[in-house]
DNA sequence: AGCACGCCGACT
DNA sequence: GTCGGCGTGCTC
């Protein structure tokens, strides 16, 4: 009986794939062991199994694996049916998880080589130009790539002189693959067995007499061993003894030193518990208290706290309780892990190397690690702190899972697909495990609060802030007034001048959102009104002061700032609209001696970039802190006593129908970095419209009142959480070809979901990157089956992709949208 | 996705 | 005439 087995493959196929194997081999795999397998003409691919069975494909032969990568499966079988619940709830290839879920280093691919092929006699001079220049760079160097051929010729394509070639019988082509994880090995020294008793060292001692620099070394590696339980590296030696390296190699090859290598882990807590966890007030008692319960019923929790009431206090003790036990694993969710060192420096704090970290910019070595500490349970990863990708870890023994900031969207993975939202799968995975999660967050998202409704989540509420510290005091002042009177300098009002003066003496810091980047948005003639567009993009161009460039925020696209207009050639060229750098200027211009820093894109690039402008701030190198939206994430300054918000205006105008729910819960998420002392901390906020309803309820703090209006309105337009989204986008290249393949699209929906389909519409910016972009919006009533409605998309999606015309139209299905 | 095959324009 | 553009179809 032959054996097959069936793999998945990381690409955007819906199906898996069917190969041969051995018996033996059929003996040795299980499920979520890598294979390497043939693909199509040429390729190599890293494959997964999933199953082994013995049912022969019907309408094609299928081929043999190629290679057999791991020992033991290093994805779990719990994984796996993960895997299938999100390729089916979000729409997408299970192969697309496994793209997202394996570390790149587990991902090997072939590279096709070209060598020299042996023992043919041929005539090199017969050879062409191009062919000789191949033949002669292989007499150097015994294989070629690819991409080395087609650099050595400077030819895009360099496959027809490969052909030639390779018809010539002048060289053969293999696949190449390479294994691309490679432990971290460090170079250790010890003395031989024969030289462990004392007696055997004073003789060598005595023998090296006559080299007294060797004679040194011997000594500093004995009193290194005498101090340290350790293995000692080769690198401390060399800096104890200070011996050149040729010293100690003429000890190793003279056999008294002994090097040997371990295998080390890149990611190393280094530090030590330094922090004794506090003890709960009695809220934060009563809070753990009530979780607890919730969490006997098998409930997920939603911890709505308001800032700086020490939610984070709540969630170590519940992690204290599962490391208490001998086994289980935490996964600690948090939005974005660039903004959080403040976190991981507190976890550390409590729990030392216990804290693994799992880094959307580690390198790729570095994951590997993580994961197989996950995977094999280590004690070094008995809490995993990681950012939305980290669910996807290969967890065998989870017991708790705390998403922090539950409501903020970067959960929400855009762009490739998977398009998962990490809570949301969260809380499956935590079924999966019979995990109990907490969800918390001082502004919860509506659709969390909207399932504490539904009895869906237990609600536990945190009402005061730590230390009874004050909530700040929220002032709105209204611009309008302030220019009609001539109270404006600049964009700040004298209001805001004032308080910023006040801080300032007091000797506190300041913080200023303006949630967009860049000097101005659009560049304006004053006597034409032309304005500069991006050329990739429907978007006009920001210009960036600093660089004396315009941008445009889609694409990347930077241009020169012209002197003159480019349409009209008038001199006169305004501004309009203002970003972080132009309030930085216009810091500076008020308060010449204030040093500024400022957080945006712009600032923040690079692995440190966030660190650098948070530890300044924290250190008070810097008074005042001008940032956009990164400013919210959960960083928690002590010397902050205002906190300005330039224009709420732009927030709650923006064409989104979240953008009143997300405009309260960056202006409440902002103030609450003001005031986290005893000293009561302001908020000042800048609007044209006072009596904007968000406005008022972030001034009072009023969460539920907002829920409610937010809620009628989701009601009354049949937005989420009452009805669910899909949306739809078309992105190419013709903008005919996105019209005509969205409109019969929409036909095929409406047919089916009658008026809960919407669309097609072109976005705000309806080409990017060259791009055109329509989308349409398929709204899914409370009752109606998801799985059934997903059926029906899937089912029109085929057929569209089976018109010819349609078919180079990409379409990018949305579950959830956010 | 990636890659081969195949058909068309613009140039060493 | 060839090189390289991209539309089309397929991968066990």
């Amino acid at each position: 009986m032959a054996n097959f087995i069936d793999v998945i493959l990381p690409i955007p196929v819906p199906n898996t794939f069917t190969y041969l194997v051995s018996p033996a081999e059929a003996q040795f795999l299980a499920p979520g062991i890598r294979v390497s397998v043939p693909f199509g003409k040429t390729k190599i691919y890293t494959a997964l199994v999933y199953q082994i069975h013995n049912t022969p494909p019907e309408v094609y032969e299928a081929k043999e694996i190629h290679q057999i990568l791991d020992d033991t499966p290093i994805v779990t079988k719990q994984q796996l049916e993960f895997w299938h619940w999100i390729a089916a709830y979000y729409m997408c290839a299970v192969g697309e998880v496994m793209r997202a879920a394996l570390p790149n280093a587990f991902l090997l691919e072939s590279e096709t080589v070209i060598s020299l092929k042996q023992g043919e006699a041929f005539n090199a001079h017969d050879l062409k130009d191009d062919e000789f220049l191949i033949y002669e760079a292989l007499q150097h160097q015994s294989s070629l790539s690819i991409h080395e051929v087609s650099h050595i010729l400077d030819k895009k394509n360099a496959l027809p002189v490969i052909k030639r070639l390779l018809d010539g019988h002048v060289v053969d082509v293999q696949e190449e693959v390479y294994e691309k994880y490679k432990p971290k090995l460090v170079r250790y020294v010890k003395f031989p067995e024969r030289l462990q008793t004392e007696a055997a060292l004073r003789t060598v001692l005595d023998e090296l007499n006559r080299a007294p620099k060797q004679r040194e070394v011997v000594l500093a590696l004995f009193s290194l061993l005498a101090k340290s339980q350790n293995p000692i590296k080769l690198k401390q030696l060399t800096e104890a003894s200070k011996a050149s390296p040729a010293i100690i190699k003429a000890l190793i090859d003279k056999d008294i030193f002994e090097a040997y290598y371990l295998q080390m882990d890149r990611v190393q807590f280094t530090g030590e518990k330094s922090a004794d966890i506090k003890t709960l007030n009695p809220q934060q008692k009563q809070a753990l208290q009530e979780i607890n319960q919730a969490f006997s019923a098998q409930r997920p929790v939603l911890l709505h706290g308001v800032t700086s009431s020490g939610k984070t206090e709540v969630y170590v003790k519940l992690i204290q309780e599962i490391l208490a036990q001998k086994s289980g694993q935490v996964l600690f969710l948090v939005p974005e892990i660039a903004l959080t060192t403040q976190l991981v420096n507190r976890l550390q704090g409590y729990f030392g190397e216990e804290v693994a970290v799992f880094h959307s910019k580690y390198s790729t070595n570095e994951r590997v690690e993580v994961w197989n500490q996950v995977l094999e349970g280590s004690p070094k990863a008995r809490i995993i702190l990681g950012a939305r990708s980290a669910v996807l870890l290969p967890f065998n023994d989870l017991r708790l899972i705390v998403v922090d900031e539950e409501h903020e969207q970067s959960y929400k993975q855009f762009d490739p697909a998977p398009r998962y939202h990490a809570r949301d799968a969260a809380i499956v995975l935590a079924r999966m495990f019979k995990a109990h999660i907490l969800m918390g967050s001082a502004t919860p998202s509506l659709e969390s609060y909207y399932n504490v409704q539904q009895h869906k989540y237990a609600l536990v509420a945190l009402k005061t802030r730590y230390n009874n510290v004050l909530m700040p005091e929220i002032e709105l002042i209204d611009i309008k007034d302030k220019h009609k009177r001539k109270r404006m300098t600049g964009h700040f009002s004298d209001r805001l001048i004032e308080a910023m003066e006040e801080a300032f003496k007091a000797g506190f810091q300041v913080i200023l959102f303006q949630n967009r980047r860049g000097f101005s948005p659009i560049v304006e003639c004053v006597s034409c009104g032309h304005s500069p567009q991006c050329p990739n993009c429907d978007v006009s161009l920001t210009y960036h002061k600093f660089k004396g460039q315009l941008r445009c925020h889609y694409c990347g696209y930077y241009a020169v700032m012209p002197k003159t207009c480019e349409a009209c050639g008038s001199p006169e060229v305004d501004t309009k609209g203002f970003g972080t750098e132009q309030v930085e200027k216009e810091i500076q211009e008020l308060f010449p001696e204030v040093k500024v820093g400022r957080m945006d894109l712009d600032t923040t690039r690079g692995k440190y970039g966030y660190e650098k402008i948070i530890t300044a701030f924290e250190q008070q190198e810097l008074d005042v802190l001008v940032g956009t939206q990164m400013l919210t994430k959960g960083l928690d300054f002590r010397h902050v006593k205002l906190v300005g918000i330039m224009n709420a205006d732009n927030m709650l105008n923006f064409p989104d129908f979240r953008a009143h729910e997300r405009s309260f819960q960056l202006m409440l998420q902002v103030s609450g970095r003001a005031g986290r002392t005893k000293e009561r901390g302001k908020v000042l906020i800048q609007t044209y419209n006072p009596n904007h309803n968000i406005l008022q309820q972030v001034s009072t703090n009023a969460y539920d009142e907002m829920f409610k209006e937010q809620m009628d309105d989701r009601h009354n337009f049949k937005y989420p959480p009452v009805y669910r989204l899909i949306k739809i986008t078309f992105k190419h290249r013709n903008y005919n070809k996105v019209n005509e393949g969205a409109d019969w699209y929409a036909k095929s929906l409406r047919m089916v979901f009658k008026a809960h389909v919407l669309g097609p519409v072109f976005p705000p910016v309806s080409r990017i990157r060259n791009q055109y972009i329509k989308h349409i919006l398929v709204k899914i009533p409370p009752g109606q089956s998801l799985a059934k409605t997903k059926e029906a998309i899937v089912k029109i999606n085929n057929s569209f992709m089976s018109v010819k015309v349609f078919r180079s139209v990409r379409v990018i299905l949305n579950v959830d949208n956010y």
